[in-house]
DNA sequence: AATGAATGAGCCTTCATTCAT
DNA sequence: GATGAATGAAGGCTCATTCAT
């Protein structure tokens, strides 16, 4: 009968070998940038051919679009912007929320830790990739923000100060990632890893809600 | 008889040479990056041979670090941390000057506005160069920056609450030359240059003397 | 109780896999020559695996061989040295069926036309399966050539006079395929395909009757 | 004074080194086309450094360019279309010369027989430095050819016998250097090199002018 | 003082082939 | 009987650097 008649090599070693080159790849790219990156050392971390990469995955450009798909789609499974909290949830209770998890996402260690990473270079370095993950993860993940920022603001989402309040929050929290290299040689006592997230997650939402408060309280006086 | 005249050579050539060097060094580096920046480009643009790099420089790391130091002098003389204002006047008046001047120095066109372009590279990839930097430049302006914070939250210089209004206002700075790839992207009708730079200083002091006095409001109440 | 069966697999599908991958090499091998052919593409038009030119033909040499050997005796199946002539007919109608089936069995559209091609880079760059090529076509046509081109002149075959001639003829013959690509650059009004192929061919059959005939009128005047 | 005070390397060194490569790439490519020759190999040959190609010629393909520039210029000045005959000369006499230049340009030994083995390859695979070729020195001959063959005609030079006589003509010239791999196969006897081309131009001179006559002598009575 | 020529190392990619299954 | 996975060799090209002049 051979129902069980498998033809070929093995799958799973397919995809554990691509795994590997992926895996590998995410640390290459995240500690040297796309372009410094070499294929030589992807493989070479990954127990593979020079080769390897091309079989599995044409070339370099489409290898590091599959590590930042890959990274970015684990980094928020594991922390939406709005961990943990309910749709109608007070916006203040989301802006925490939103601050911790947008902290966590960039310092959490392990594999992950390299979305932060590889986005900050890519805020530098543009690459073809930052196109989708814009589109698939980062307007909504604006769009979020910018509702309940709104909301707290009690004014229209368009509204130019809404945009000012959520570029304040965005720029609190991508500063101790992007600037850790400074950070961390000026307050050597400043941790920055991800045990350290919470007391900075909950002084940025803090600072930033006085000062959005702030303007809600003196140009918007409906409430 | 002068003794320093026994070859052709112009000593003022040989400084003009290195200047244009260094000039298009400074183009080249901000646009490229360290690492992808070519000596080939440098020379090329600077009219100069292949060959003046090392000769004039010794090296392209060293070129590099002439590079940022020029670009710093240039930058932070042209804004310094608390431009225009006098040494006694009120922490409120300064924090403005200095998120001011900060914005400006980041965004300044012309050869000036190398100096953020270097930094944000240098911040997510950092050179040897880096350390120098740091010792003469940044540290002393944090040290202002941390003075005249504990003076609007009137506590101590190293309480960490101090540390972390520094880090917010910093923090919104340096977002917006850092991110402004995707800033720009995200909201094509916010501009992002020197001359949009004083609505977002405006914004980011009022935003922050908030924050910074929201901490000294309920926390320390000895005023 | 067939003894053969005890492998599920179907010697048709065999066969079949072999002739798709013919097919496929044929077109490759036509378009890219032996060199630039790879076999990825050969597998890939038939459908077949990677490995399937190995599997069934050893290696890439082989495999040209037999598509050399396969479409030699296509070409020649359908157009003879001597195509509708009778074996005793007058040696001026045999070189112009001659000349005529040699321009059509080049230019021939569909995977025919690869002989034409094929044999093009052969003579360019000939591979170790032109031997058998020469011994078991090329060698009997050029016999036959001679015989009849002997014949007009009225001379012994191995008169050198009849060896200039018979390159006359293929030269002119081969002309139009090998300098095809030159030929419609420089008269872009003249057809290069089998319909073009009768009036080309009544015309070197009439221009070489003349050359022969002026060898057979002033040198032979044994007539 | 300094009046001979040289900067830099000997400019000497670098046409040298050019011209080595030079050479070794024109043969190299004649032997294995312009795809297959490698890099590597020129420079091997011409003692070079592997960077040689790229520092003196940018990349292959300009550096084929320049080879096929070089070998089609010596080429020509050596065997100019009508080599020794006078404007005036009689077209017979034109066609006679036209021949024999046209041969022994094929087959000239030396760097120099590279441009019939450049522009075999050329015609089965023609690179984008054909164009140039064309318009520069394929395009002026044809002309020339199609004059005197329609003066020998006596008919108009867009005739289409004309056509077909050149085609005829360069056709049995253009052979003997494109067949030449089964030419000497079948006949090794006759020799193919630049000392056996005399009899071989007489004997196309002749035949094709006898095929021309013959057109004009029947089709064309106005003489 | 300055430079044109040259170089060695390294990068990404492609290819025919092999091998375990 | 057939194939997916993997590989070693090689190719074109770029780069910072060196060296003789």
């Amino acid at each position: 009968m051979n129902l069980k008649l498998k033809t070929g090599s093995d799958p799973a070693l397919r995809d554990e070998t691509r795994r590997r080159l992926l895996e590998a790849a995410g640390a290459v790219f995240a500690e040297a940038g796309f372009r410094h990156a070499t294929v030589r050392e992807i493989c070479h971390r990954a127990g593979a051919n020079l080769a390897a990469v091309n079989y599995h995955f044409g070339d370099k450009e489409s290898l590091y679009a599959e590590v930042l798909r890959e990274s970015q789609r684990a980094a928020f499974e594991k922390y939406p912007p709005l961990l943990a909290v309910a749709a109608d949830a007070p916006p203040e209770e989301k802006l925490r929320a939103f601050v911790r998890s947008f902290l966590l996402r960039l310092f959490d260690d392990g594999p992950i830790t390299r979305f932060g990473r590889i986005m900050s270079r890519e805020m530098v370095e543009p690459t073809a990739a930052l196109k989708g993950l814009l589109k698939e993860r980062i307007r909504p993940m604006a769009d979020d923000l910018l509702g309940f920022v709104a909301a707290i603001l009690d004014c229209p989402v368009n509204d130019k100060r809404v945009r000012h309040c959520c570029f304040s929050i965005v720029g609190q929290c991508v500063f101790f990632h992007h600037c850790r290299a400074m950070i961390s040689r000026l307050f050597p006592e400043q941790p920055l890893d991800a045990a350290a997230m919470e007391p900075l997650a909950e002084h940025i939402a803090r600072f930033s809600l006085a000062g959005i408060k702030d303007y809600a309280r003196k140009t918007s006086p409906r409430r």
